[in-house]
DNA sequence: TAGATTGTTAATCGATTAACAATC
DNA sequence: TAGATTGTTAATCGATTAACAATC
């Protein structure tokens, strides 16, 4: 991982859909890709593509364009994906329990180890074979074990605390699910996946695109506009 | 929601989290805030707050700053949150179960109203008293009900044609948790939440981070490096 | 070799920040 | 009124797109 030029947010953002294409390309048997064809597939443009790959090297050839192998692998230790990584989960509720049962993290290297929670009736179970351990342990576990990544799925009331903690204790990749903005360290990597708020984007563009087609509609021929909402369902 | 001049993808993202901090705001009795204020809580400046906001009015006041209450008022209006959205979760599993389980959806006004799945065992069933029907129902479902959101929590290989079939019945939103990007029509809004794609970024985030610091370590004092990642764990 | 397609520089576009006159 | 802070215009910064020489 090559860090002399700092990699922009929006590349970084990028580099797991390209990373599922080529995987998608390499499971079709397609041995080749112009930035052109992937362009076509991926919907953006065939110029951004080449710029982004060339962020970390030239992986194409002129005249032919780019190996699917030989580029998704690349790809791959660009993400740091040619390792196992260690995870816990902060809080087994709905969500948190729902992500141990989410295999596929572990096929691609994410591998959960234990649970944390305060609720008497889940420690000592385990969800997956994956065992339920009292937050207060969760202390000596991080010193004893080498955690990666610890998932925040617990109350926004107690996030705070336990991000600080977790941060303390030398955790150093936060994947946070609670509906809070976390304050850590500089050197603390925090990736928010804020469902309420993806909700909202939704909602809002549905409603911009809906307001948009009445305005359409109005000018176009004066039909009455037909509720998108039914309160009473 | 006047639709006069296009509001930028980054300013929507922005809104709920707006929303959010407001919402705080209020709850700790708070009446007004400056945009310098916020800025500095929210960790953007204070000039983006100011332009943010003005794409939809002039909700402050000089000399004074904004009154909370009518701020988040008015954000919510914006975002269209002072209304019920029905939704259905298309896949009911381990995610689709989480989410119907999840009640602060039903709060801000986000209502489930019924899970569609193929397995027999679950058909038939209900989770948190919301039923679950089969997929062949769903046709008739969407037919006889408002559905403004589908929530697409199902195998890659499923996803597809469901979402085809659900805007060919006029399905406006979807919210796809499936790890592939959807092919619908122009009318059609799609909000993914890829959580494999958010976990590499912040794994590739993490690394990036470690690489530097190796860097600094050499540079600074040239200290033998203790790898991040430990394969045995 | 001729054709295709990359890598890369330059041009454009959009988003963020700075500055300040307007005004409460 | 004087001080504070907005709304908004202008300047800067960054990201995307276009263009093309290099080269396989």
């Amino acid at each position: 991982m090559d860090s002399e030029k700092r990699i922009s947010p929006a590349v970084i953002n990028r580099l797991p859909r390209y990373y599922r294409y080529l995987g998608d390309l390499l499971e079709s048997d397609i041995t080749r890709i112009s930035s052109k064809e992937l362009s076509a597939k991926m919907n953006i443009t065939a110029s951004q593509i080449r710029q982004d790959l060339n962020n970390f090297g030239g992986f194409g050839q002129q005249g032919y364009g780019y190996n699917v192998e030989y580029l998704y692998n690349e790809i791959k230790k660009i993400l740091g994906l040619d390792r196992l990584y260690n995870m816990i989960v902060v809080g087994g509720g709905n969500i948190g329990q729902a992500l141990v049962n989410y295999t596929n993290f572990e096929k691609r290297g994410f591998v959960i180890k234990a649970v944390f929670d305060t609720n008497p009736r889940l420690i000592g179970m385990t969800i997956r074979g994956i065992e339920v351990y009292d937050v207060d342990q969760m202390e000596e576990y991080i010193k004893n074990h080498n955690v990666d990544v610890a998932i925040l799925t617990l109350p926004r009331s107690k996030a705070a605390k336990v991000a600080n903690d977790l941060a303390k204790w030398g955790v150093k990749g936060m994947w946070n699910f609670s509906h809070v903005d976390l304050q850590v360290p500089d050197d603390v990597l925090v990736e928010n996946v804020h469902l309420t708020d993806s909700l909202m984007t939704l909602i809002y563009k549905i409603n911009e695109m809906y307001s948009e087609e009445n305005e359409l509609n109005q000018l176009a021929n004066g039909l009455p506009i037909k509720p998108i909402i039914d309160l009473e369902d």
